[in-house]
Order: C-alpha cells, then structure tokens, then sequence
RNA sequence: GUGCCUGUAGCUCAAUGGCAGAGCGCCUGACUGUGGAUCAGGAAGUUGUGGGUUCGAGCCCCAUCAGGCACCCCA
C-alpha cells in the first residue's frame, strides 16, 4: 500500500498558492534585473564537503546521504554556499562585482513548525567581490522597494553592524569566545525583553556590570544618526567598531541618495543574526504581523567565499523567505489571487461547431490572450458552469448562429453581461479588459 | 533534538464509553443556446496508522506518523 502523505516538513503547492508564489518571484525578479542582476541555478545536490564547516552549530541539520557511487552528498542548505562554490569555480569566466539573484528550494532537517519548513525556497540577492557601502545599501534598497512592491504596510528594516555588536562585547570586558553567547541572546530582545536577555546573559557567563553594560548599549534607539553618534560615544575605544559605524553611515547615505524612505529602516544595535558567516552589515526585515521571527535577512561575508576562492572576495547579500511572505501575504490579503492562468473560455456549441471554436481559441492565444478550451461539445450550461466554477472571466460561444454572422458571443461572467461582436474584435476587447484589470 | 496540544467526509467542525452527523463544497435534475440565486435529490468515512483495555472505543491506554505551540535555531 502507497503511502499517501507528505514527508515531514514538506509541502506540495497547490495551483491556487502557486499563483500567488509566482507573482512574489516574478515580482522579485523584475526588481532583480531592473538593477542588472543576473540569474543563476545550482544544483540542489552538492559535495557533503562542500557545505561542511561554514555554518557552525547549524551543521547538524544538513541532510546528508551517499549515492551509487559512494560519493558523500548533501542537500543544499542554502544558497549561499553554493554561490562560493561557483565563484571560485568559474573565477576565470566572472567579471566581479557580479551581482546574482537565484530562486530555489533549500533543505535543513529542522522540526517544523509554521513558516519554517524542511524544504523552504529562498529568493537570493548578492553582489560579490565588492566591498563598497553602496553595495550594502543597494540590496538594502531593494528589500525595501520588494516589500513596497508586494504591498507590505508596515515593515522595517533593522539595519547593525558585526564590529558594532563586537565592539559592545569588547568594551563590556567579554573574549571572543564568550561573544557569540552575547549575540545570541541580544538577538532574543525583542521576544525576551531586557529582563530575559539579562537572565541569559548572567546564565551564559557575564558578569552582572557588563551585562548591565550591554543591555544599556544595545537598548539605543531612535533616528539613525543619533543612534549611530550615541554608539560612537560609547565605543569610542574600540576602534574596529568606530569604523563600523563610519561604514554604517556610508551605507545609510547611499539608502538615502538612493531614494529609499526613512521610516523603512533603523539603526538596531540588538540586531545579531545568526548565521556563523557574516562579518560587517547585517539586517532583516520585520513587520507586526509575523511575530514568528523575520520575514527575511542578510548581511556582509567577507570571508565565505574566500574559503574557496583562496582569496577575499568580499560580498552582500540577502535572502527572501518565499514562503514565510507568501504565508503573511495570505493572512494581509496582499497581492492578486487569480484563480486560474486563463482569461477566456471557449466553449463548444456541438460536434459541428468543434473545428471552429479550437481555430477560434489559437487566434486568441496568438493575441496574448490565455484561452481555455472545453472538451466536451454540448450543453452550454455545464460549460458555463465550468468556466465560471474555475474563475475563466469570459466565456465565448460559436454557434450557427454566430458563424453565419462571423460573430462570438462573449460573456463577462464577473458582470453578467453578454454581447455578440464581430470576430475580429474578439482579441482586442479581451486585451482591453486585461489591461483595464491592472 | 526536548516538552505540551491536536488529528472525524474535499474544507470547517459536532457526536456522556452505546445507531458516525451538520454546514459549506462536489455530483444529478428542475433548465437540450448560458454560470452565480432558489428548490429537489445524490455520492461521499477502515474517525491519521498499528496495537491494547472493554459486552461495546471517534472518545480510555501504549506505540507510531503528521500538524501546531513553547524551547533550540533560523528564511
């Protein structure tokens, strides 16, 4: 007996999510290649190797399995790694900067829950082999204006630095090694509060005066500039963060020549981001309505692809969670909801009217119109019902009547209105109607 | 990976341990050149799966699978 049920954390998409899934991703591309972004695939398969020591603890959760051959293999995790592949791997053929977007499916053996999924498609934005803030603040700016885009009211962007998180574990008296604690639970503000986060901190280790410290620094808030000067002032002494927040005013000066609103970003100390490979900016977009965690992030490694490239080739970029914006897409009643690809449905008077009718559809696909067919010649009401239970627009009968004439008859089935016209006219109506939607 | 909650018709959900139901949807007809509204009829279920307790289990117990929530982490 078949097994009739999905594999944990798998999802089928039904057409009904896919129309809308498509219009993100197309949505997502126009914006891509208006700046000059290329496209790229990779495969979803790569070397278990490949992807093995660039995600610290996170590793335990790449799928891994061997082939026919013996080879060690993996599932992608991401899409980031494999973009360090390639640009070390056709290094020759790449004129750097590069900018690259790729939309695909990811795996990570995570328990599911909602919005997170063992397979999970990401749309990826980078520009490799620049280290220019201008770099920065162009994937930033195109966060922004996807969002915008795809009808979000109210997001925003947090924008931080590493060496400015850095900085505050330095000047706090914390290693290194005792850092990334801090990150992880200055990252839970927003969910923990200043109490939690100061529980989690004198759990991990710090001591009560630089946990105090901590909190202080990373409660900061308010316009960016401030926010940015009132850092400076209390990090003066680590010089690696003083240059952060220079890199950082570098990057909202560009989000600001580039036209990008001021209220759709901030300047959050308590921004960390998890991924064990970001070395300089890092962001992520959030919005009331998805408490669950960011809608999407991203950031500056400057030393990912290095790793297999064999030199720096500093880079930025940012992934969009294809179905967690689908998911709160739904829940705001963002975006269209076609329910079908077709706007015209032809149907078939009789047997003797079939010919004409399937001519008459191919016109209409010639004009750029999508043209559903019947199947079934006769009764015109189950036809009707059809066309308008699978949400086709416009149904159009050919009968004897209307052959003689050289005439369809078209009914706006959203309107209840139905006219005879010529022919001929039959296409650009149809257009008409198309564009007049939009 | 740990803890908690849930799983009944395509969907949303009822059913004190005692005959498995409703609404919506679907199909047929009223309506052989016209969908939606209305009316009449119809199909639809191994109660996630496998065990156990019981005279009797959708309900109680165990296991398992899947989903959700909180951790963990992240898109």
């Amino acid at each position: 007996m078949a097994i009739i049920q999905n594999v944990k954390g798998m999802r089928d998409h039904l057409p009904t999510d896919m129309m809308l899934r498509q219009y993100i991703v197309t949505t997502l591309t126009r914006i891509s290649e208006s700046r000059g972004f290329e496209p790229l695939q990779t495969p979803i398969i790569e070397y278990a190797e490949t992807l093995e020591g660039k995600l610290g603890d996170d590793e335990k959760l790449i799928y891994r399995f061997e082939d026919h051959g013996g080879r060690r293999l993996a599932l992608r995790y991401d899409q980031t790694v494999p973009l360090a592949r390639v640009t070390a791997q056709y290094a020759g053929q790449l004129a750097l900067p590069w900018r690259r977007y790729a939309y695909g499916p990811s795996y990570r053996g995570e328990r599911p829950a909602r919005g997170r999924y063992r397979e999970f498609y990401q749309f990826d934005l980078d520009i490799v082999g620049s280290s220019s803030p201008l770099a920065d603040a162009e994937i930033v700016a195109m966060l922004c204006e996807a969002l915008t885009a795809l009808g979000f009211p109210d997001f925003v962007t947090l924008l931080n630095h590493r060496q400015i998180i850095g900085g505050i574990a330095r000047v706090s008296g914390l290693s290194e090694e005792a850092a990334s604690g801090v990150y992880r639970a200055i990252d839970k503000f927003d969910k923990i509060g200043a109490d939690g986060v100061r529980a989690e901190l004198l759990k991990s280790g710090v001591d009560a005066a630089a946990a105090d410290r901590i909190l202080n620094l990373v409660q900061i808030d308010g316009a960016p500039a401030d926010v940015l000067a009132a850092l400076e002032q209390q990090l003066a002494d680590d010089r690696r963060a003083i240059a952060a927040i220079a890199n950082l005013r570098a990057v909202i000066a560009g989000l600001t020549a580039m036209g990008v609103p001021a209220s759709q970003y901030r300047v959050a100390p308590r921004l960390a981001r998890g991924l064990s490979y970001y070395t300089g900016v890092v962001f992520e977009a959030i919005t009331p309505h998805w408490p669950e965690g960011s809608l999407l992030g991203g950031g500056r490694y400057d030393d990912l692809i290095g790793l297999f490239a064999g030199r720096n080739i500093p880079t930025v970029g940012l992934a969009f969670g294809i179905d967690r914006l689908h998911d709160v897409m739904l829940e705001l009643n963002l975006g269209p909801r076609p329910r079908t690809t077709a706007v015209a449905f032809v149907t078939l008077f009789g047997p003797e009217q079939v010919a004409d009718s399937l001519a008459l559809a191919t016109e209409l696909r010639a004009a750029g119109i999508n043209t559903l067919i019947a199947l079934e010649p006769g009764n015109l009401g189950k036809q009707f019902k059809e066309a308008d239970r699978r949400g086709v627009r416009f149904a159009l009968v050919l009968g004897p009547d209307e052959l003689t004439r050289n005439e369809v008859v078209i009914k706006d089935l959203q309107r209840g209105e139905q006219r005879s016209l010529p022919r001929a006219a039959i296409a650009s109506l149809l257009a008409e109607a198309l564009t007049e939607g939009k």
